[in-house]
RNA sequence: UCCUCGGUAGCUCAAUGGUAGAGCAUUCGGCUGUUAACCGAAGGGUUGCAGGUUCGAGUCCUGCCCGAGGAGCCA
């Protein structure tokens, strides 16, 4: 556009600049038109804007150009921004200049149009998906949970601790996990970092670990991923109580965050504040021997001594107005590394955080077992290969502390806050049972 | 892995066993304030694949492929 261009400005910040000249860098949205007159719809990544062309008032060329553009080319544009109450976001763009940077050839036009589509054709456009409202709103969010959760950690004084994707040998000895040939030795991708977490626990004190984790469970819901992303704190000297404190601000203070940065994106989603806004500690805290009463009561098969499945966890979290905390589950439905209840042994120290509306368990977190002897005696149950944990042994061999951690799911905590159907919304490009590309 | 539902135009969907259609998108024409703009016209199909039943199959039967929802398991 030469050097005398107007300044490039985002959609996003227009309001400041009323009655002045602008740059829009972006892409067409839309186009509606009415003979002499048309109004393109722009966006850039921050937020669309209307603009205006009017045949009597351009040269013909620009008329022309205007008339011709295609949804999602790209483009300059040029003009004065002024206040108009007919148009959305009430301001428009009165167009002076237009630079095409690419054209889209109206006979091989964009697939995805603002009418409706099915979930599969727009999973198989994932990659042109994320250039829509909806999906660029979710990406925000996203970005926001992410940023709010890494500041209270850091807030905190807690060090980051990244831990390692390619492991040596199952974490938790349960779920299945994708193998990888490592030279010619298997390896498996991280479906925690939870056992590293706990050795830098005992460096750093308070540390946290988020990355991608990886499960190999033909799980086929709306709450799963084959690849998902996992923020998990763990603290020297932490027990249950301090573990479920930490569960509450973190998630309190996550829900405040989008709360305060997201209004715009929580409105394009048509998201139900109120229901977040409720979300502040303290959140009620129950048993699992409380939860399984209040199950029962509603009619559920559950017996004492089994997990919650997806039906039971909505049934309980409608009991409560915001994320509830479920502690105290049997020791057999549980991993491990879990500390038992010095009262009632069957138990394990631990805490499941369970959102609200169905959304189900978004955090799961314990005391761990801190105990040498009964660390050993609790991986023999488990039947898990002695030599591959032997490392893991040595931070109960030397200066053993009580210590506690969670792992918080990103990808249900963005689906919870959103209001949205299913995951898969909430990863720009999710892994799922038969669906690797793109 | 199991259960349920689905696959028809680029997209979203119709079509008693009897000539395969509509809306949107695309092309052409009309319209100076539109709000998923509207009005008129045109082009567009190996009905997921392979067999079978039938005078005749998008429709019924068998097998397979692909997808969606749920279960189990989990965050």
């Amino acid at each position: 556009m030469g050097t005398s261009s107007p300044p490039v400005v985002e959609i996003r910040n227009m309001s400041q600049h009323i009655d002045q000249e602008v740059t829009v860098e972006g892409w067409l949205y839309n186009k509606r038109e009415s003979g002499k007159i048309l109004f393109p719809i722009f966006r850039d990544g921050t937020g669309l804007m209307q603009g205006v062309v009017v045949k009597s008032a351009v040269p013909p060329e620009l008329f022309e150009k205007a008339r011709e553009l295609t949804q999602e080319s790209s483009l300059r544009v040029t003009g004065k921004v002024r206040a108009e109450p007919r148009a959305p976001g009430g301001f428009e763009l009165g167009v002076t200049g237009l630079e095409v940077i690419q054209l889209i050839p109206a006979d091989q036009p964009y697939p995805i149009t603002p009418k409706e589509h099915g979930i599969e054709f727009l999973m198989d456009h994932r990659h042109l998906w994320l250039r829509s409202s909806h999906q660029r709103a979710i990406l925000g969010v996203r970005h926001q949970i992410i940023r709010a959760c890494r500041d209270f950690f850091d807030d905190r004084g807690f060090v980051l601790v990244d831990t390692p994707i390619l492991t040596p040998s199952a974490c938790e000895g349960t779920t299945t996990l994708f193998e990888v040939d490592y030279f010619g030795q298997k390896a498996y991708l991280a479906q925690s970092g939870q056992l590293y977490n706990e050795a830098a626990a005992m460096s750093v004190g308070k540390t946290y670990c988020f990355g991608p984790t990886f499960r190999a469970e033909k799980s086929k819901t709306r709450r799963h991923l084959m690849e998902f992303w996992m923020i998990e704190p763990e603290v020297a000297f932490a027990e249950l109580d301090d573990v479920m404190q930490l569960a509450e601000g973190l998630v309190s203070s996550v829900v405040a965050r989008v709360l305060e940065k997201c209004r715009p994106e929580l409105g394009t989603l048509g998201r139900d504040v109120s229901k977040l806004e409720r979300c502040m500690p303290p959140f009620p805290r129950i048993s699992y021997d409380e939860a399984i009463k209040i199950l029962k009561e509603k009619g559920s098969e559950i017996e004492w001594g089994g997990d919650f499945g997806g039906t039971d966890e909505t049934l309980l979290a409608e009991n409560f107005d915001r994320p509830v905390m479920v502690h105290r589950y049997p020791s057999q439905v549980k991993a491990f590394y879990m500390k038992p209840d010095p009262k009632r042994p069957e138990l394990a120290l631990c805490v499941d955080v369970l959102a609200p509306e169905g959304y189900g368990e978004i955090i799961g977190g314990s005391e761990r077992l801190a105990d040498y002897d009964l660390l050993v005696k609790r991986m023999e149950e488990s039947k898990l290969p002695r030599e591959a944990f032997e490392w893991y042994l040595d931070l109960r061999r030397y200066g053993s502390v009580p210590h506690g951690g969670f792992g918080m799911g990103i990808e249900r905590v963005v689906a919870w806050v959103c209001g949205l159907e299913h995951v898969r919304e909430t990863i720009p490009f999710p892994r799922m049972l038969y669906r690797l590309t793109p």
